[in-house]
DNA sequence: TTAGTACTTAAAGTTAACTTTAAGTCAACC
DNA sequence: GGTTGACTTAAAGTTAACTTTAAGTACTAA
């Protein structure tokens, strides 16, 4: 059977406030979630691949809206594979934009804690050869 | 002589608005800038310095109360020395991780592309046989 | 001397992305 | 039949990081 959990049960599973969950949905990035009979929803398979690319993306710094567009291209059908296609290239290029500055930042900061090191080794040696006089 | 630039220029030569290097002063990411006989401020190389760290740590996405932190700790001197060197140490650890999941997005993305590209070559090619029949 | 431009400060406003609150429904257990 | 716990919605609140506004000062050119 395909797995099934409530919004509790969701909400541990991608690590995500249920709040967020509702959230998403309401703003329309994931589609309306089934309900059972006294309306508490049901997340599923498709829920579930829907979450893990908005929280992949999330993470990667992409804004709600812009995923937003994303979906509303994709609920307009596959004549928008093209603009889809496109608006993804563009996210692309922008996170490898991203990623090297990120990578840049790194090695400036492994400058920063290399000279930090190098002051404290010095400043050891100071000590030792202080002690030995 | 040392480059001396009023706010105006020093907004341009880096790209922030000058509401934003008076807010970075007034929260104490910058120390206080020199001011001129008329109170306008006058950046020098040393804010130069500072600014281009914020900047960079910025765009990486450090938070600027993370950054604060790090400036406090450098008015305390020399020795917060190895308080800094470790503070920049979990900073590296996160901007690492970032990168990680950043290049990971970036894989998927091209996956999602490559397999749009393959749709649209599939129906270009579909189009094609009904054309010679 | 007045107009314009470039600044100044303090305070209020904005935006994105949630998060919290308040009030209510429903099924299960005591 | 009352209480508990897990949900529901709509609306208000929060936080970070700016940005805008309002009111004022100072130099410069006409």
């Amino acid at each position: 059977m395909e797995e099934q959990l409530s919004i509790a049960q969701t909400s541990q599973k991608f690590n995500i406030a249920a709040s967020t969950l509702r959230y998403y949905e309401k703003i329309g990035l994931m589609d309306p979630v089934e309900k059972n009979a006294s309306g508490h929803r049901i997340y599923k398979e498709k829920d579930f691949r829907r979450i893990n690319f908005i929280k992949t993306l999330r993470e990667a710094g992409v804004t709600v809206e812009q995923i937003k567009t994303y979906v509303d291209l994709f609920h307009e059908g596959e004549h928008t594979i093209p603009q889809r296609k496109q608006l993804l290239i563009e996210q692309l290029h922008l996170l490898q934009k991203q990623a090297d500055n990120l990578l840049h930042v790194i090695d400036d900061l492994k400058d920063i804690i290399q000279n930090y090191e190098d002051t404290l080794v010095k400043r050891e040696m100071d000590q030792r050869r202080k002690n030995r006089t």
